[in-house]
Formats: C-alpha cells, structure tokens, sequence
DNA sequence: CTGTCTGCTACAAAATATGTAGCAATTTAG
DNA sequence: CTAAATTGCTACATATTTTGTAGCAGACAG
C-alpha cells in the first residue's frame, strides 16, 4: 500500500470502511467531540471565544478540528460564527445522554490522584 | 469579553472539571472508542485477537488505552479475556445510536475520501 | 493613522502513535 | 521432561499530531 502523507493532513484512515469507524475516526481526536460539544450546548461564537469556551486549546488545533468538522458537514463558518449544522446538532442529541451518563461515571472514580 | 491566558497550564483536557469534557479527554484517544466498541459489541477476546479485529493497531497503544479504559472503569481482564464491565456496557448502549448515525452520516459525505 | 478586534498561519518543541522485535510466563504436544 | 506456540506486554526508533507563541492581513473604532 502505497500512502503518502501530506503534511497537515490527517493519515489516520478508517481502514475499516465502517461508518462508525469513521465517525471514531474523526471524532477520536483531540477536542473534537469538545468543540462539537461546546458549538451546541453554548451556541454559536467567533472563533476566538470558542477558543476561550474549550479553554484555551490552540488556534492551531481549533483551526484544524473546525475544518474537519466543516468538511464532515456538521458545523458552519457565517457571518454569525461558527455554529453546528442542522447534521451536527442530530449528532449532539446523540452525545447529550453522554453528558449525563457522565456525571454517574466521575462519582465512581478515583477522585483526584493517588 | 476578557479571558486571560494562563502559561504553564496543564495540558490534558477535562480541566474544566465538568465529567463529560473527561469523557471526551478519555474517548478522544487514538482507538478508544474503536476498542469499546469492538470489545462490546464483538464479545471478551484476548489482547492479540482484539488487536486483530481492531484492524492490526499496535500492541503499545492497544496496551495504552486498555489501561486508561481499564483505570476508568469500563472494562476489565480476567481469564476469559478482556471485557466490558456493567458500566463499560451501559456506555456502549449510549453509543449505539452514533452507529445508525453514522451510517446515514456518511451517504453525505464526499464520495473520494479527502 | 493608531489601536483593537477578527480568523487564521508559521514554526519549533513536546506529546502521542506506529511498527517491529522480542521477553517472561503459560499452554500444548511429544 | 523438552520444544514449539501463544499469551500479555514492553523497548525502542520513527512518524505523526498537538501545543504554545508569535504574528499576519482585513475590518472597524476613535
């Protein structure tokens, strides 16, 4: 297999052909599923307060997520901001649940550092 | 709106001390929710055949998030193999919908992969 | 024009992932 | 018993991704 990687593109593949992989794939990087998250639950901002909103990741990588993001059809880039598509908010009321689960999940763990 | 950098910061996600954005630290791992999902929806199986159905990922972080799942509660390892813990699985089942999800996802997506 | 926003890029350094080899312990076969 | 195979897992070098910081050009206010 000849794969040739192009600098600032992804080379992670979903090798699998599965749709669920490449949802994994694309939402299993960093920040992805934050900026996602954020976008939804906080509503649309500009690209420097979403960066505030996530904590202060890198415009760098908040850059790179909203592109891939953008590409997979689940936020857009208006004069009003970034905010999710009518797809990404689907997406969100799937990853809602998540959020409640989650609180359950953190009383069960170790709390703080050993 | 004023946010104030703070160098030095510590870098893994999830500082914002909500659960779901430690949620998303742990899932938004290389393979981490492959694993889950694989593991749950595919049954226990030992590391080298998990490492197969994963599609040949490597033994290094194959071991890496078995720890980190492992360490949050959601699978374990015992003779049979490894496999899902009650909660492991109750996480799983919030996932399933992103996999019917996906499927429609993806008819939307560019037929050439980039 | 100056200062301050905006989205975004360049760049180097740090962190993480990949691929391969191989180890100790256990199981299987003879 | 020994020998081969298989297990979970680690070491290590290399490749890729993420991070942090500086800074750009354009829009807008004063």
């Amino acid at each position: 297999m000849t794969t040739i990687p192009v600098p600032g593109k992804p080379v992670r593949g979903s090798q699998s052909g599965a749709p669920i992989m490449a949802l994994f794939d694309l939402l299993g990087r960093r920040w992805a599923m934050g900026v996602l998250w954020t976008l939804c639950g906080q509503g649309p901002c500009t690209f420097r307060e979403l960066q505030g909103r996530c904590g202060l990741l890198s415009p760098t990588v908040l850059n790179t997520r909203l592109k891939e993001l953008r590409q997979a059809g689940l936020i857009d880039h208006a004069n009003e901001g970034y905010h999710a598509t009518p797809m990404g908010t689907e997406l969100y009321k799937l990853l809602v649940p998540l959020g409640a689960w989650s609180k359950e999940w953190a009383t069960t763990l170790d709390t703080g550092n050993d």
